[in-house]
DNA sequence: ATGTCC
C-alpha cells in the first residue's frame, strides 16, 4: 500500500509545502521548508514517510515535518504528529531509538573570549576526561543498584538532585520538571536495565556532545535577559539521551506492537510505522516504558551537568555559584507526550509525538516555569560542531499551527557513510582548529561522520520556523570547544 | 541513536 508514486508537493508560501491527501492517507502532509531544502528532503525518502504517517489511525491535523527533515526508522526524523488519544496510536516509531534524546544549556558569568583558544582546550580536555563519552562507554566509578535504577526512572533528574546531583532551581528549568509522572518502571526489561546500570552519566556517540560556546548575537534583548543571556556569555551545551536503555525499550516495544498492529487490525503502508491505539494495554505499556527511559534520559544529563560544574570548579578553583553555572533550560526532541491543544476551536487531549522535535511553547502556558512563562518557552537548538547554535522561544502561532513544535536541530544531508567517504584523507580536527572551534572525539571515525558539511547549515533551518513564526530567534551561539562521542 | 550482527 505504498503511496510514493502518487507523492505531490505544493507550494503554501515561502515556507511550507503540501503533500495533499491520497490513497489511504488521512490528512495532508505539510513541510516546513525552504525551496532549496526539497530535493535533499525528496531524495532521502522523507517525504514518503511524512504521508505514511498520515495514514496512522486518530491522526488530529496534518503530519508534520520541520525542516530539519530527513529520513528515520518509519517516522521521519523532524517530523510531528498529534494524535486522538481515544482514537489514535502510540508508537516507538514516532519518538525514536533514543527515547528522551534533548539537550541542555548552561549559562556563566564568565566572558568566553577573554579565556583564549589554549584555556578552552584546556577546558574541553579536562571534561573529556571526566565525563566518559564513547559507544558502550560506561562509568567506572559507580554502577546502580537495582533499587536505585528503580528511583531514577520513576524519577529522572529528581532522583539525580535528591542524591546531591545539582539542586531544585535545575529541577525547574527542565521540560517536565525532570520527571515524566506516568513512567512504569515495571515495563523496562531486564535486558534493558543491565544496559542502564553502568552507563548513568555517559554521553554515549553519534551527534552527542559537551560543547563550551560563546553567545555571539543577541535578537530579542528583552527575552535574551529573561533567560540570563549576554553577548560574549560561555556557555556550555549538553546534548544526550537514554543511553543504551532507551535503545532496548525502543527495540523491545517494536517487536510487541508490530503483533498489536495486527491484533487489533491497523493497516500499515510500512511496517517501521508499528503501533497500539493509546487506550491499549500494549499502548499504556510502551508509554510507561518510554517515561521511564525518558527519566533515565533526565537523570543522565542532570548528572553530566554535574560533572561540568565540577570541572569547571576544579578548572578555575572557583565554586559553580561563583561562575554562575546556572541551567537555563533542558528541551527534549524524542518524545511522544500526552498534551491538551486547541484544534479548530476545540480542547483535545492529543498523544503528540515529536521525533527530532522540540516542544515550543508560547508565553503563559503553565508548563513552561514562572521565571520565563511571561517570554515563552526556551527552544534550544543545537547546530552542528563548527558553525552556529540557536536560542528561540515559543509563539502563538506554534500552538496554533503546529501543537506546540518546532524543529530540532541542522538536520543531516549526508548519511555518515556518505560522510566518511568524502572526507577521505582530510583531517577534520585540523579543519576545526582552523575554523577556531576545538575538538575531542572518543573516535575519529564519529568526528568525520559529525562534520559540518554533513549536516545542513542550522541557520537557514532556524530561517524557516522564524519565518513560519513556529519560533522566535533569541541569540546566536557559536562553538569553541567540543568534545564528542 | 545503538555492546553499529544474538
Amino acid at each position: 500500500m505504498s503511496v510514493k508514486d502518487r507523492l505531490r508537493l505544493e507550494r503554501i508560501d515561502g515556507w511550507r509545502w503540501k503533500i495533499p491527501r491520497t490513497g489511504a492517507m488521512r490528512t495532508d502532509g505539510i513541510i516546513y521548508a525552504a525551496e532549496k531544502m526539497l530535493d535533499a528532503i525528496r531524495q532521502d525518502q522523507a517525504m514518503d514517510q511524512v504521508a505514511n504517517v498520515a495514514c496512522l489511525p486518530g491522526i488530529v491535523g496534518y503530519s508534520m515535518a520541520m525542516p530539519d527533515v530527513h529520513w528515520g526508522y518509519g517516522f521521519p526524523i523532524g517530523g510531528v504528529a498529534a494524535f486522538s488519544v481515544d482514537e489514535g496510536i502510540v508508537s516507538p516509531g514516532g519518538v525514536g531509538y533514543d527515547i528522551n534524546c534533548g539537550v541542555r544549556l548552561m549559562t556563566s558569568h564568565l566572558q568566553a573570549l577573554e579565556l583564549g583558544a589554549e584555556k578552552i582546550r584546556d577546558l574541553v580536555t579536562a571534561l573529556f576526561r571526566n565525563i566518559p563519552s564513547g559507544v558502550g562507554s560506561s562509568r567506572k566509578d559507580f554502577k546502580l543498584s537495582e533499587a536505585e535504577l528503580d528511583g531514577v526512572l520513576l524519577k529522572g533528574a529528581q532522583w539525580a538532585v535528591s542524591k546531591g546531583f545539582g539542586d531544585a532551581l535545575d529541577l525547574e528549568r527542565i521540560e517536565e520538571g525532570g520527571c515524566i509522572p506516568w513512567a512504569d518502571p515495571a515495563q523496562v526489561s531486564a535486558k534493558a536495565r543491565a544496559r542502564g546500570r553502568s552507563q548513568l552519566g555517559t554521553l554515549g556517540s553519534g551527534n552527542h556532545f559537551v560543547e563550551i560556546g560563546v553567545v555571539e548575537e543577541i535578537y530579542e534583548p528583552k527575552t535574551a535577559e529573561v533567560f540570563g543571556l549576554f553577548q560574549g556569555q560561555l556557555t556550555v551545551f549538553v546534548h544526550t539521551g537514554s543511553r543504551g536503555l532507551g535503545h532496548q525499550v525502543c527495540d523491545d516495544f517494536i517487536r510487541v506492537l508490530l503483533k498489536s498492529t495486527q491484533k487489533y487490525g491497523i493497516d500499515l503502508p510500512d511496517k517501521q510505522l508499528c503501533c497500539a491505539p493509546v487506550a491499549s494495554l500494549e499502548g499504556q505499556s510502551y508509554l510507561g516504558a518510554m517515561g521511564a527511559a525518558a527519566n533515565f534520559a533526565f537523570a543522565n544529563r542532570q548528572m553530566i551537568s554535574h560533572w561540568v560544574r565540577e570541572t569547571f570548579e576544579q578548572f578555575f578553583g572557583q565554586s559553580s555559584e561563583r561562575l554562575g553555572l546556572s541551567l537555563l533550560y533542558d528541551v527534549c526532541h524524542n518524545m511522544a507526550k500526552i498534551e491538551e491543544h486547541v484544534w479548530q476551536g476545540q480542547r483535545r487531549k492529543l498523544c503528540v509525538h515529536r521525533k527530532g522535535a522540540t516542544r515550543a511553547f508560547s508565553a503563559g502556558h503553565e508548563a513552561i516555569p514562572e521565571a520565563y512563562r511571561s517570554v515563552g518557552q526556551p527552544v534550544l537548538i543545537p547546530g552542528d560542531m563548527g558553525r552556529y547554535s540557536y536560542v528561540l522561544v515559543g509563539t502563538d502561532r506554534a500552538m496554533e499551527d503546529t501543537f506546540g513544535s518546532t524543529c530540532h536541530g541542522a538536520g543531516r544531508v549526508l548519511s555518515r557513510h556518505q560522510a566518511v567517504k568524502s572526507a577521505k584523507g582530510r583531517s577534520i580536527v585540523k579543519e576545526m582548529e582552523d575554523r577556531g572551534v576545538f575538538v575531542l572525539g572518543a573516535s575519529k571515525a564519529t568526528l568525520v561522520e559529525e562534520m559540518p558539511e554533513a549536516y545542513k547549515d542550522v541557520s537557514d533551518v532556524v530561517e524557516v520556523v522564524a519565518q513560519a513564526g513556529i519560533s522566535r530567534p533569541v541569540a546566536k551561539l557559536r562553538p569553541l570547544g567540543v568534545m564528542k562521542g
